[in-house]
Order: C-alpha cells, then sequence, then structure tokens
RNA sequence: CGGGGUGUAGCUUAGCCUGGUAGAGCGCCUGGUUUGGGACCAGGAGGUCGCAGGUUCGAAUCCUGUCGCCCCGACCA
C-alpha cells in the first residue's frame, strides 16, 4: 500500500511540447517517465511499477513456455561480434566503447559494443556448454536493458537508444524440435499480450538481418505504428509489408507468345515510367519493364518489374547479399551501356553481362507478356519485348511491393492494410550462428550435427507505451488490469478527517488481501485535483471516500472504463471491493 | 546521414519580421477565503533569452558558426 502524498506522482497539466502521440504525452503527463536525452529516459515510480508488472508477466509466460531464465552482459568485446556473421550490417547500430587509453591502437575498430541483442554471446556459451543431445532442447532468456543508436529516437520510448529487451535463444536437435521450440514461444507470446491486455496479432515477417528461415512479429495495431500490416481478417491471412504477397499471378497464367519482332524506337529524354505512359508514346505503366540496378556485395545485379510496381526491397534479402544498396549511375553506365532511365534486361544488350551478379525478375512481369523496356541506350526503349524469348532472367521471385485490393494468397479475398506498432518478434533461424560459432552437438549414434536455433524479442518499454497508446482516452491511460501500476486507487477528499483515513487504511487492507496493489490519494488537494489525477494515471479501480458519503454511510466505486458510480454501504465496502478484485483478476 | 523546423523561468509559451528596461498562463512559496471534476483574492521567489563569435552607441531580435531537441525519409523490439 503506498499513500500518494509519500509517494512520488509528477503528474502535468500541458503535454511536454516534444511529445507528438497521445501515448508519449501521458508517458509523461502521467508522471511514468521523464526524458534524459534523445532516446534516453527516467522510469519514474509509477513508470517502474509498470515495467516491473510486464516484466514478471513476461517472465511466468516465458517459464510456462519451457524457457530458462538467465543474465548476459551487455558490454561485449567487440571480437565477439567480429567474429559473427553480421557484424557489417550490425556495427551502424552499435554503441561503441573504448575504455580510455587503453593504448591499444584500435584506430578503427572499437574496443567493446554495447548489445543490441544477445546471439553472438550465447551461441559461443551454449557450443562451450553442451555437446550431447541429452541436453537438448534448450531456451534461454533473459529480461534486461539493450543498447541501440537508433539513428532517429522516436515517439518516446517507442524508438529509444536504450530499451528494456525480453530476448530468448533456443537449440534444438532438429529441425522437428525447432519448430516446437518456435511454436511454444509464439503461444508465451500470445499468452503474455494477452494478459498485460495488449491486442496484439501475429503476422508473418521478413527475417531481415537475423537471418533464418522464418519469422512472426506481433503487431499493435495502432496508427503511429511504424509498419504496415497487410491482412484479411476473414482468410486469416496477415504479414508485414516487407514480406506480403499476393496472388496476383494465377498459378495456371500461360506465358504470352511473342506480339513481333523487338523495335527500338528513339524516346529522346525520356527517364520515366510515367513519361513514357504519356502521349505521344503513350505505354501505360503496366506494359513497361522497369529495371533497376542494386549492388549486391560490391557486384551490380538488375531487378526487373511492372512498369506499375514497386520494388519491395526487403524482399531483395531473399537473394542472399550481406550488404545491398542501390546502384549509383557511375557504377551502372559501364555494366549495361546506358544511364538510368533507358535501362533493360533484354539478351544481347547488356554491354557487359558478365559483371552482374545476376537478373532477378518479379513474377508479376509474367503478366505484361509483351511490353517496353529500355534499350541500354540513352534515348532509346524497345518494343514487342517478349518475356520468355527476350529477357535474360536469372531467376524470377516475389520482389514487389503488394497493394491493398490485391488478391490475398489464401483465399483470393481483397487485402487490407492497417498501421501497426511491432511489440515482439520471434525467429526461427535454423543454423546461421551455430555454423558460424561451430555449435554442434553429438547424436546417440555419435555423429556430429549442428544445434538448430531460435530467436526471439519482445519490447518491453515499447510493449508499455503500445498498451497506452491502445488503451487511452481523453481523460488519460486507461491501464488494463494486470499492467497497471496499482488495481486500486482509495481516493480520500477529506483526509484530514481521521475516520476516512481509517477507512482508507481497512479497504485497501481489504483489497492487498484480495491481491491488489493499492495506492491512497490522502493529498491534501482539491477533489477536482484528485479526480483529475486519477483519470490521468488510469488506476482500473477507484473507491472514493468523502465527507458526505461517510455521514450518509456510503462509499463510491468506479471503474476507469465506465461512468457510472456505484454507492456501496461502508459495512459492505471490504467484501464487494474484494469480490471486485478477485473477479477482475480471474478475467485478466 | 539527407530534407524541414525549433531553442525565452520547473512546464506551456508571447516578444524576433521592423534592434532600445524580457511579458503571460500553469506550477512553486506566504497569508486569507474556499472544498465532489484541474478554485479565488492579495503578496512573493524564479530568466547567463542553448552556446561562441560578429555587426551595432545598443542584440532575445540581424549575421556566422556550433550544440541540443522535434518532424519527414532509410533502420529496428
Amino acid at each position: 500500500m503506498k499513500f500518494w502524498s509519500q509517494y512520488f506522482i509528477p503528474t502535468l497539466k500541458e503535454s511536454p511540447a516534444d511529445a507528438e502521440i497521445a501515448s508519449h504525452k501521458l508517458l509523461v503527463r502521467a508522471g511514468l517517465v521523464r526524458k534524459l536525452g534523445g532516446g534516453l529516459y527516467t522510469y519514474l515510480p509509477l513508470g517502474l511499477r509498470v515495467m516491473q508488472k510486464l516484466t514478471q508477466i513476461c517472465r511466468e509466460e516465458m517459464e510456462r513456455g519451457g524457457a530458462i531464465e538467465l543474465w548476459m552482459p551487455h558490454v561485449h568485446p567487440a571480437e565477439q561480434w567480429e567474429q559473427g556473421p553480421r557484424w557489417a550490417a550490425a556495427r551502424e547500430i552499435m554503441f561503441r566503447v573504448d575504455s580510455a587509453g587503453s593504448g591499444k591502437g584500435r584506430a578503427k575498430e572499437p574496443e567493446y559494443v554495447l548489445g543490441p541483442t544477445h546471439e553472438e554471446v550465447i551461441t559461443p556459451l551454449i557450443k562451450a556448454e553442451i555437446t550431447s543431445y541429452r541436453d537438448l532442447p534448450k531456451n534461454f532468456f533473459q529480461i534486461a536493458t539493450k543498447f541501440r543508436n537508433e539513428i532517429r529516437p522516436r515517439y518516446g520510448l517507442m524508438r529509444a537508444k536504450e530499451f528494456v529487451m525480453m530476448d530468448a535463444y533456443s537449440f534444438d536437435a532438429d529441425d522437428a524440435g525447432a519448430t516446437k521450440s518456435y511454436l511454444a514461444m509464439k503461444a508465451a507470446y500470445e499468452n503474455f499480450f494477452r494478459r498485460i491486455g495488449a491486442q496484439a496479432i501475429a503476422v508473418e515477417a521478413d527475417t531481415g538481418v537475423m537471418g533464418g528461415s522464418f519469422s512472426h512479429e506481433f503487431m499493435v495495431p495502432a496508427e503511429v505504428g511504424d509498419d504496415d500490416v497487410i491482412y484479411n481478417e476473414e482468410s486469416d491471412y496477415a504479414a508485414n509489408r516487407e514480406k506480403a504477397t499476393s496472388a496476383l499471378v494465377p498459378p495456371d497464367l500461360k506465358d504470352a507468345p511473342p506480339s513481333g519482332a523487338i523495335e527500338e524506337f528513339a524516346t529522346p529524354g525520356i527517364v520515366t515510367i510515367a513519361a513514357l505512359e504519356a502521349v505521344p508514346y503513350s505505354v501505360p505503366a503496366d506494359q513497361q519493364f522497369k529495371t533497376l540496378v542494386y549492388m549486391g556485395d560490391g557486384k551490380p545485379f538488375l531487378v526487373i518489374l511492372r512498369g506499375c510496381d514497386e520494388l519491395e526491397e526487403a524482399k531483395l534479402g531473399a537473394l542472399g547479399f550481406t550488404l545491398r544498396r542501390p546502384a549509383t549511375a557511375e557504377e551502372i553506365e559501364p555494366v549495361l551501356g546506358a544511364k538510368p532511365g533507358s535501362l533493360g534486361a533484354v539478351k544481347g544488350s547488356i554491354k557487359n553481362p558478365a559483371a552482374l551478379a545476376g537478373i532477378f525478375a518479379d513474377h508479376a512481369i509474367r503478366l505484361v507478356g509483351n511490353g517496353t523496356t529500355g534499350a541500354n541506350k540513352d534515348g532509346f526503349h524497345l518494343r514487342h519485348v517478349n518475356v520468355v524469348r527476350d529477357l535474360a532472367i536469372t531467376q524470377f521471385g516475389d520482389f514487389r511491393r503488394v497493394r491493398p485490393g490485391e488478391p490475398d494468397p489464401k483465399s483470393g479475398q481483397p487485402l487490407k492494410v492497417r498501421r501497426g506498432i511491432e511489440v515482439g518478434h520471434i525467429f526461427k533461424l535454423g543454423t546461421k550462428y551455430s555454423e558460424k560459432y561451430n555449435a554442434v552437438y553429438t547424436d546417440d549414434q555419435k555423429q556430429s550435427h549442428l544445434m538448430i536455433m531460435g530467436c526471439y524479442g519482445i519490447g518491453i518499454s515499447r510493449t508499455l507505451q503500445a498498451v497506452i497508446e491502445q488503451s487511452h482516452d481523453a481523460d488519460g491511460i486507461v491501464w488494463p488490469w494486470l499492467a497497471a501500476p496499482f488495481q486500486v486507487l482509495v481516493c480520500v477528499l477529506d483526509p484530514q478527517l481521521p475516520e476516512a483515513m481509517e477507512l482508507a487504511k481497512k479497504i485497501g487492507v481489504a483489497a492487498e488481501q484480495a491481491g491488489a496493489d493499492v495506492l491512497i490519494d490522502d493529498r491534501a488537494e482539491r477533489p477536482g485535483v484528485k479526480f483529475k489525477d486519477a483519470d490521468l494515471i488510469g488506476i482500473p479501480l477507484r473507491v472514493t471516500i468523502g465527507g458526505k458519503g461517510l455521514k450518509e454511510g456510503i462509499v463510491e466505486l468506479k471503474w476507469r472504463t465506465k461512468k457510472e458510480v456505484v454507492k456501496i454501504p461502508i459495512a459492505e465496502v471490504e467484501k464487494q471491493l474484494a469480490e471486485a478484485v478477485v473477479q477482475a483478476s480471474a478475467q485478466a
């Protein structure tokens, strides 16, 4: 039981100028956090309590899902990462630490880095400690502060440089076991988000820099989210935009026969799809081939799309390059023979085909059949280009960005799009890390095998804010029962009356015994201030003790989610409150 | 890192264009009146106008640089 006057809940009437979204404003106004610097926040007592609620529930669900808690350092020797598979890709976001005057002369490489996640730490650990199939499977987790030097911190805790994350790593003897571990974690996540009152949905996701074979993101739908979720509720299809596909190309599509011999025609100054669509050329975008050039680990490669489609860059990850970026005009011309705007992939038109790492085409270009593309000659295009006959394609794949309204891949229903906040991510990693660190075990036939890994993360601090974003009204936060810093607020309007405070303590004890955390507002403030603050900090259940009520022999009970106030005789309040607490706990 | 914006009291801000004693609201302190949805009256404390240069008789205001913060883009829990 905490007494407000002795506690520390600095609420604000006005929102800080740097807060843009509702949850960020409320975090500050309700006295949960204060900013130290960009992406760096102090958790005030109330904010810390919520964090502790979330971590404890997360811990319980992870343990129920078979994971074992441990704790790893967050200062990592840089060598640990240099030996790992993603140093090149991850070093940008890592804080570097150098012990002063170490004299090691490592001008370019840091001595230590602060951990953004822990695959590079746990995999060598498990390689050293686990060598037998008898000790598998194992799944380890920790709940700890993570460090990422976000280029652009945003929205309070939503994207911070230092944040709290639960990260878990599973090790299995075989693929079936790894899938089982993955599904156990998926269930644990679902339980966690359900218990804390967050409406999070699992969507198929891109594996990104983590690598691995498949993955789900847990998204809290919210307008302020950073990600687009492509979904259709009837078919149950849901995927991150980076991963989403559609059934645009019918499986039985027959490739169009050539419409004629390739014809070159002059297009002086025409370097965009839109310009070629206009008169006098009048070539619809969906009758054009778009040719993009990227650099993959230093070698250029081509991506061919329909003129009307956009590249979904994340899908290029499937090609397996470690480092990838758009090519510059200077890099393109010597290889293709023309500047961007006149590029194409027609056999024989490419100046130096041997320099290319490949030509990758989106399936959807088969819908074009015969189209127009650049001639690899500035100011010229080619028409009657046939996909099968003329394009030098290495491999077809899914590279285009889906659009709302396209048929979903499960049922053909139109796809929809909405924004979401990514609060959790699970990956089936496979052997990417175990291979790199040679994490092997011996089976019962004395054979060595690579362990199959999975990794799992929940952004606890981000989840805290996502819950607020999802659960607030004009007056303040509306905490779900188990996420709330306190479940019961006893609001004493006349704390100078000894009998009022006596009753408040009795009620508080009863609520605590029923399993609630109790805050007593005993401040010498006017009732209006107390009610406003109560709504702002969003405690689910409020008990009001007023001078008038005391005379009438009643107190008031009000849920934060409801408008009505229930008057209860003082003699019954302890019992009724205890029942309400027990019931709310049972439902949560 | 590219583009845009902004920095004035603990918080929210006016003043800047057009240079001339730095203002308000909230919060805080004192006293009084109030007391069921952010009370009122009276008095009071609190500001190197982000920092450093420059222009000027004179700079919060104009110029240059620099730092912080916010927004848009690429990345992520």
